[in-house]
DNA sequence: TTCATATTAATAGTATGCTAATGATTTGGG
DNA sequence: CCCAAATCATTAGCATACTATTAATATGAA
């Protein structure tokens, strides 16, 4: 395959961002399969707690980096399983808040090690300072969305 | 939002590896919507390129870094549009091999600039010193795979 | 006040991606 | 040869994740 081969680092970079994104999320799923949890439930329940309970869907949308109906469907699985419950909103009755249960609360704990674990295995090895930097380069990327001026 | 609190690295990355991702991918697709095709296919017809035409599903599939069930997927969508095409192995009956049609080298090749420009928008003002730390970083992450001894 | 417009959550429909199980075939030990 | 085990592609079934649309409600200009 390396045989003497030039590859661009702007060429492989969108593959091999989500060929990564796929093996952490596999890792983390098979750890939280015993807990009846997944990737994607876990980062909605990791953000109500960050960010206070009781936001408005479209705003934890907004806060997690999902579109609307893929938070319609995390919910909907996470309220089957009486982790969280939505509210009807006080003030406007077309919006709904959402609420992390007290059986949400305990699972967040127990869930807290899993991930604890699997950070720490997949990065073995790496240095703060290497995974800062690339934490800086993600925010730039991301940073031009929309930017259709250039 | 930063009111003083202290981001750990280690915390943010799984998260924002996966939203960049998400965000990649929908760039992509946006722009490949036009003509009918999707990052995942996409990325397979790169692979039947870079690899040689006539590989076995199997073998595509390790490549690529999909799952068999996935690439099945991939395959039937990209086969229905007539952009590749399955054909029985001739010396292991169990096995298919995967092979461009005409339609597919034609389409690839206006695939390039699709991808090129979104690559050029996404990595814009980003060097390739900075990517290549990334591709490291992500490398040494990937090498943990199973590895159970610590 | 009233009505067009915007916003919120949900639904419909499709694609990606996985694990578990299946059917056909090959391989290898006896 | 024969049969158990492995391998290859597929199917079944589920969970993400998206765009486009819809129903209910709020907002704002005339």
């Amino acid at each position: 395959m390396n045989d003497g081969e030039y590859f661009d680092p702007r060429d492989q970079f969108g593959f091999r961002l989500g060929r990564l994104a796929r093996f952490w999320r596999s890792r983390l799923d098979e750890k939280m399969r015993p807990h009846g949890l997944t990737q994607a439930r876990w980062v909605v329940m990791i953000h109500l707690r960050r960010g206070g309970n009781g936001f408005k869907q479209k705003a934890l949308a907004k806060f997690v980096g999902f579109e609307g109906p893929t938070l319609v469907h995390i919910l909907d699985n996470l309220e089957k399983q009486s982790l969280i419950e939505r509210r009807q909103d006080k003030v406007d009755r077309r919006g709904k808040t959402v609420h992390l249960t007290d059986e949400g609360w305990r699972m967040i704990e127990v869930l807290d090690e899993v991930v604890a674990e699997v950070r720490s295995e997949n990065l073995a090895g790496i240095s703060d300072a290497d995974l800062a930097h690339c934490l800086t380069v993600f925010e730039n990327i991301e940073s031009h969305e929309n930017d259709t001026t250039g």
